[in-house]
DNA sequence: GGCGCTCGAATTGCATGCAGTTTGAGCCAC
DNA sequence: GTGGCTCAAACTGCATGCAATTCGAGCGCC
């Protein structure tokens, strides 16, 4: 067993907040809800079936994990990492997925790998669905291996961040790749059993390097979604006191 | 100049919920309140002024960087990490720290080293004062140097896992050491400059490290902070459901 | 004296209400 | 038409109120 005691739960647990903040993490990750979109408060509530109070606080929990943006007095929106976030983001995860598999290699059950290998399976179902689901399993597989470390503050990294790289994927991600993924994913999986701790490290660095240089394709100016989201950080520069009025283009 | 632009502000501005955050993160990490201290809802809200709703929300957002426990129906309380949480807490950070030197390596700008110059001599100074000054203040060297990376995804996350360190630190550290992290602070300053890559990473994996074991001295049974904290995962058991009533030792 | 029980005080979970800000649709002048 | 202005609707920021739960001091029993 590759194990110390459990007990997990950071801040998750069945009050209605984290409810909504689940459903809407991953409504968020399978992008029916794309980066920019807005969530009032009311209307959430409206949703969920609680008060404003509610909605607001899961806002706050999300916006901490970088999924949400909130502006004060502004309705707050799904979040759109700029293109060099997205690739510090990678970065992030990639050493700490490495930290991953590095516990991992070797200590891992009968059990664990079997588990592991369903999941591919379910990946390898799920090949011709949507993109959005693929994506999403895809992102669950890492969750998944971090879970087994017992880490309970590895697993909120590991998923924070790969949500955040999974948000990003929607936004700067041409048609999709994932059928190479999967077969990497099976490679790891066979190099953690092995316990070959260098190759699974290797193996993991270079699967999602490759996944974040064959998405975020390029530095190119030109990949925002639209006008409004190129000029919002002019208008947050404006926002910060000092600038007269001037904006008369830039509505919407 | 190391940089690209900035922009920053995940979800902390000036807003009275922020302000809380603050103010109860450095209290925190200069163990103004231990591990395990109350931090009930009303208190807060009249020390700081704000209504419940807003205390309430402060104490959600330093849940999920895991400075603060809320369980529900519970009153709040400064987070009281497992040794073992501790440790998984460095192995992060020193994946984290040791992208942060990678990245500056070489980059940094005449006026950013001396900066971190005069942070040092400041920690120099506060030799004298007392233990919660020094950590706090060598904390915040670990922080200035993932700001100047520009990444605010990378910032957050050190400065979350360094405030968590602290945490533990104040928890499992003996009399204290940072005499000598000092000196080793002012190494990487210099290694930075110099731009040596690899010679720099070593030294913040070493002096991370060292910290580290220094500090969380051993897996011997007996570091806890009293009984009460001892029986704590016992407890949660119970409340997962199943098992009698039979606690009847263990009170307070 | 020690142990368990009971009940009031303390505290949380959540909804609602009010004030201030932002938004954007319509209107007017050009 | 085009650009700017106005004002009501929409929305957020925050406090307060009420019900439900937990805490803990005191009381009775062994």
């Amino acid at each position: 067993m590759a194990g110390r005691a459990d007990s997990g739960k950071t801040a998750e647990s069945s009050d209605k907040v984290s409810v909504i903040c689940r459903a809407l993490r991953r409504a968020i990750i399978e992008q029916a809800l794309e980066p920019g979109a807005k969530l009032p408060e009311d209307s959430l509530g409206e949703r969920f079936g609680v008060s404003r109070t509610i909605a607001r606080h899961a806002l706050g929990q999300l916006a901490a994990e970088g999924l949400v943006e909130l502006r004060r007095n502004r309705i707050a929106v799904v979040a759109t990492p700029s293109w060099q976030e997205a690739r510090d983001a990678f970065d992030i995860r990639i050493e700490l997925e490495r930290l991953v598999v590095r516990q991992l290699a070797g200590k891992l059950t009968k059990a664990q790998i079997a588990e592991l290998t369903a999941h591919v399976d379910a990946e390898d179902r799920a090949r011709d669905g949507s993109d959005a689901v693929s994506i999403r399993l895809a992102t669950e597989f890492h969750i998944l291996l971090a879970h087994m470390t017992n880490s309970p503050i590895l697993v909120r990294y590991v998923s924070e961040v790969a949500y955040r790289c999974c948000l990003t994927l929607s936004l700067y991600s041409r048609p999709h790749s994932s059928e190479c993924a999967i077969n990497e994913h099976r490679a790891i999986i066979a190099a953690l059993a092995k316990g070959d701790v260098d190759k699974v490290m290797g193996l993991m660095h270079s699967h999602l390097d490759s996944v974040a240089t064959r998405a975020l394709v390029a530095p190119s100016p030109q990949r925002g979604r639209d006008l409004l989201d190129i000029l919002a950080p002019y208008a947050d520069e404006a926002s910060g006191e000092k600038m007269v009025k001037l904006p008369k283009a830039a509505r919407r």
